[in-house]
RNA sequence: GGUGGGGUUCCCGAGUGGUCAAAGGGAACAGACUGUAAAUCUGUCGGCGACGCCUUCGGAGGUUCAAAUCCUCCCCCCACCA
C-alpha cells in the first residue's frame, strides 16, 4: 500500500490533482513533499496537526517532507479562507516563531533523516519587484485569479481585499517552484483553503519550467458539534507545553466529541485502521477507554511518552483508574492497568502556612487560583453549587478554606465538573 | 478629495436624553441527567465582601439635574462618486 491510499483511508485527503499520476509518482522512487506552516505564532496548535501528519505519514513511506516556514509569506497574509486582513509579522517575530515551530515539527518529523525545513523568507525577501513581475507576474492571469474561491470572500465581503494579500498566490506559486528546482519536490499538500494557492504553483512549474508537479489538500477537520477542530473556550489547543500542558492537551482529547473517535484515532495516531475500525462499535462507557487511548497517544507524539503517562495518571487520579482491555486498540502502548498516582501535573498553588490557619473565603481563592476569572465569576459559580473542596460542594461562597479541609498534605480544590487545583503548605 | 452610512458589553445585533450594566441570538459557565460525551431542561453571564457603589457603548472635549443616545473636533471602517 502506498502513502496515498494510506492518506485517503486515514480520512487525509479531500482533493488530489492529477489522480493516476499521483498515484504512479507516490508507488514510486523518493517523492519530496511540501507543506506551508504559517509562523504567526511560536507555536503550533491541534489546527496543524493534520499537515504535520500527513508529513509524518510520508516519511514513514520513504518520502523526503519539506516544511516550508512562511517567513516571507508571513510578512504578507494569505487572505484564504479569511474574512479580513491579517496582522502583519515583523521579520524578527517570524523568524523567532520560525525557530519554535521546527521544534515541534521535529517530535513527528526526523530532520536528521532527510525532512528539511525550509523557510521562504530566505528567496522572497531579496526578489525585485520588476523582474518578478517581468518573470514570473506575467503567467499569472487576473481573470483567473479573482475567480479562485480563496478570494471570492474576500473580494465580496465589505472588508475587500488590498493588493498585497490579493499577492500572495503568486508568492505562494513561487515558492512551488522555488521548492521544485531546489529540491525537486513536486507536491504540495495543504488545507482545502489552499487548493487554488497550490494549483497556481502547479501551472507556474509548467509554464515556467514545463515541470509536473502534483496537489493534495486536506479536509477541514471540523468537530462533530460543527466547530473546527482544536478551538476551545480557552482559545487554541497548543502543541508548545508552556502554553497547553500535557494535562491539559490530553484533556482535550479525552472530551472528544463520540463520534469523531474513530476518524480522530485514523487521523491523529499511527495506530492500524484495523484496529481503529473496529471502535466504531463501541458506544457508552467502552467508548471513553477509547477516547483515553486516543489521548494517550495523541500527547505521546507530540510530548513525549512520560508525559502522557503522567497525564494518564493524573487524569485517573482526578477522575477515577480505569483498566483497558487488553484487545482494544492492541498496538497502543498505553498501560493497560491504571494506576492512580498523585501527580504534579495537576495547577498546584503553595499557600503561606498563616493564611491557611486564619482561612481564606472560597471565593476569593477560586478568584485568586484562576479557577475563575473574578470574585464576581467565583461568587457565582460557587453559589451555583459549582465549588467543591476535596470534592464536596461548598455551600456557601464565603466559607473558609482552612487547615480543617487539609488531607493528606492537599487541599483539592475543583470548579465545576473538570477544573482542579491543589493546594499545599510552603514547608516553614 | 467629495457625498452618504457606520463603529454598542466575548461575537452577531437592538437601543436615538432619564425606567440602560444596556433587548434578542450565539458562544461560554454552573446545576440536573450521564460515560470526564452529545442532546435536553434550569440558572448565570462588566467589576466590587455587593438589595448599594464603581467602570463600560471608537477617542477627546462640551450641552444638560441627567448622555450609548444631543453638539464639536479627531481616529478607523464601508458604499457610491472623482
Amino acid at each position: 500500500m502506498n502513502v496515498l491510499q494510506t492518506l485517503k483511508e486515514r480520512g487525509f485527503i479531500e482533493q488530489t490533482t492529477h489522480d493516476q499520476e499521483l498515484e504512479d509518482l507516490l508507488s514510486g522512487e523518493q517523492v519530496s513533499c511540501y507543506i506551508g506552516f504559517d509562523p504567526t505564532a511560536s507555536s503550533l496548535h491541534v489546527g496543524s496537526l493534520v499537515p504535520i501528519m500527513s508529513l509524518a505519514h510520508m516519511q514513514r513511506a520513504g518520502h523526503r517532507p519539506i516544511a516550508l516556514v512562511g517567513g516571507g509569506t508571513g510578512l504578507v497574509g494569505d487572505p484564504s479562507g479569511k474574512t479580513e486582513m491579517r496582522q502583519l509579522l515583523t521579520l524578527e517575530d517570524v523568524n523567532n516563531n520560525a525557530e519554535g515551530i521546527r521544534a515541534q515539527l521535529a517530535r513527528f518529523i526526523d530532520f536528521d533523516k532527510g525532512a528539511v525545513q525550509e523557510n521562504n523568507a530566505n528567496w522572497l525577501v531579496g526578489l525585485k519587484y520588476i523582474e518578478f513581475l517581468r518573470d514570473f507576474g506575467r503567467h499569472f492571469s487576473v481573470n483567473r485569479m479573482i475567480k479562485a474561491e480563496s478570494y471570492r470572500m474576500r473580494l465580496e465581503s465589505e472588508e475587500g481585499l488590498s493588493f498585497i494579500e490579493f499577492n500572495y498566490m503568486l508568492l505562494q506559486a513561487y515558492d512551488f517552484l522555488h521548492l521544485f528546482n531546489a529540491y525537486g519536490c513536486q507536491l504540495q499538500m495543504g488545507g482545502s483553503d489552499q487548493w487554488g494557492n497550490i494549483v497556481a504553483g502547479i501551472d507556474l512549474i509548467r509554464r515556467a519550467k514545463g515541470g509536473s508537479a502534483y496537489g493534495i489538500t486536506f479536509p477541514l477537520i471540523t468537530t462533530s458539534a460543527g466547530i473546527k477542530m482544536g478551538k476551545t473556550h480557552k482559545g487554541a489547543v497548543w502543541l508548545d507545553p508552556d502554553r497547553t500542558s500535557p494535562y491539559e492537551y490530553f484533556q482535550f482529547w479525552v472530551n472528544t466529541h463520540d463520534d469523531d473517535v474513530p476518524r480522530f484515532l485514523a487521523l491523529f495516531t499511527f495506530l492500524p485502521m484495523e484496529q481503529i475500525n473496529r471502535v466504531k462499535d463501541l458506544d457508552g462507557a467502552e467508548l471513553n477507554l477509547a477516547k483515553t487511548i486516543l489521548a494517550f497517544e495523541a500527547t505521546t507524539l507530540a510530548h513525549g511518552r512520560d508525559q502522557a503517562v503522567g497525564a494518564l495518571e493524573a487524569a485517573y487520579n482526578m477522575f477515577g483508574a480505569r483498566s483497558i482491555p487488553s484487545d482494544l486498540l492492541a498496538a497502543s502502548s498505553i498501560p493497560r492497568e491504571g494506576a492512580a498516582k498523585a501527580e504534579d501535573s495537576v495547577p498546584t498553588t503553595v499557600m503561606d502556612l498563616a493564611r491557611l490557619e486564619e482561612g481564606v473565603p472560597a471565593f476569593e481563592l477560586f478568584d485568586e487560583i484562576d479557577l475563575c476569572a473574578s470574585r464576581g465569576a467565583a461568587r457565582r459559580l460557587l453559589g451555583q453549587g459549582g465549588g467543591y473542596v476535596n470534592n464536596e460542594r461548598i455551600e456557601s461562597f464565603d466559607y473558609k478554606i482552612s487547615l480543617v479541609d487539609m488531607k493528606d498534605n492537599e487541599i483539592i480544590l475543583r470548579a465545576g465538573k473538570k477544573n482542579y487545583h491543589r493546594l499545599v503548605v510552603s514547608e516553614k
